[in-house]
DNA sequence: CAAATCCTCTACCAAATGGTAGACAACCGG
DNA sequence: CCGGTTGTCTACCATTTGGTAGAGGATTTG
């Protein structure tokens, strides 16, 4: 995968941390998926909350990344929302550990959630413009930005990090069916954020 | 709050599996909480694990007593959903361990997601049912049900239960935020959800 | 080549965890 | 008033947890 133990440690934490939980996941077994012992990753990492630190301040950037390009390229309106929520799907499809350490994160609480959220922040801030930028355009409804964003993050995130309800629910977890989810979160948001077209 | 011990146990391991999880609760906090030995919680359940299937029966019964009220009175269309909606923020302000209970339920897989979906199912046929026929009488845009549901539920829970993104954000979990979030939800909801009236 | 640095390991440890065994008091029907 | 049931407790226990102490091999550096 990668240079040190360190970032070894730290994959292999996301994985973990990402889909069991952080409280599930002891250094004993984080150790034993790397084939080392627990006392290597006290080497790396003072303590147990170090490495989920760590863990954060470089998924936040991994996530801005990935975001980051449907902000930047890709036209504008409702082109730009759909490229975002294409990045999310994509994420979701090829490292959801991703996104699911984001929802535990935002779980577990400060300082955990304060520190994600700080790291997130430019992204955030970016995301609040356009959408202003948007509105005052008259493209998308008007409505508090900041609610507005917690709310696509809400849906897109939950679509996408549900597996259990999901699956419980009789969904299998394919990517065909990731694919329709998709199209249908898609098809909700335009509806509910673009200003119908008149003419 | 009642009767038995065993309902006095299922009170607080209500509130702390649905505030601080379900891992993160030992059973001698959840006994110290409530000024008993751990063993007697053993005496009431053969074991932890039975404890949460307990609560689960029981909050899902609780859960579907308070959304079916939504579902059976009130009008139709819009003003049912709406009706929906409002109560699940009325739990949120009220009961809000009940609904971090759900949402810490779906994180923890099988088998507890499983005997909550189980347990809701009545209900969630009953939204199938309702939507469907919505859809079919042209009130509502035409979506596969299912994930329709799937997607609301995301976007509302989500908004009510992401205490910490909230917190986070530098949004105060006040009875007013929570209000402001109600209106913003119903406000996209209508526009996702409705056809547009014409006339 | 010696000394320091870097990295991983073995050996422990105290605390907490879920759970068992069984004493003991209160209560209740015959 | 007595035998059984019910409910809570004390006393343990094995396992797991996050973490410490420090030995020892490799690698770099003077």
């Amino acid at each position: 995968m990668s240079g040190t133990t360190g970032d070894r440690i730290l994959d292999t934490a996301l994985i973990s941390f990402g889909t069991r939980g952080y409280d599930a996941t002891s250094l004993d077994a984080l150790a034993g998926a790397l084939d080392i012992r627990k006392q290597t990753i006290l080497y790396w990492f003072p303590n147990k909350e170090a490495v989920l630190s760590a863990l954060i301040e470089r998924s936040a950037a991994e996530l801005s990344l990935a975001l980051e390009a449907g902000l930047e390229g890709s036209g504008e309106g409702w082109d730009k929302v759909a490229a975002i929520v294409r990045a999310v799907f994509r994420l979701a499809a090829r490292r959801p550990e991703l996104l699911g350490l984001l929802r535990e994160v935002a779980r577990l609480g400060p300082p955990a959630a304060t520190q994600m959220v700080a790291a997130l922040d430019p992204l955030v801030q970016r995301a609040n413009i356009f959408l202003e930028a948007e509105m005052d355009a008259g493209r998308m409804r008007r409505h508090d930005p900041r609610l507005l964003l917690l709310a696509i993050y809400s849906t897109v995130i939950g679509m996408v990090t549900e597996v259990e309800v999901f699956r419980a629910m009789g969904e299998e977890p394919t990517a065909r069916s990731l694919v329709r989810r998709r199209a249908d979160v898609l098809g909700l948001l335009r509806s509910a954020l673009m200003t119908p077209v008149e003419g």
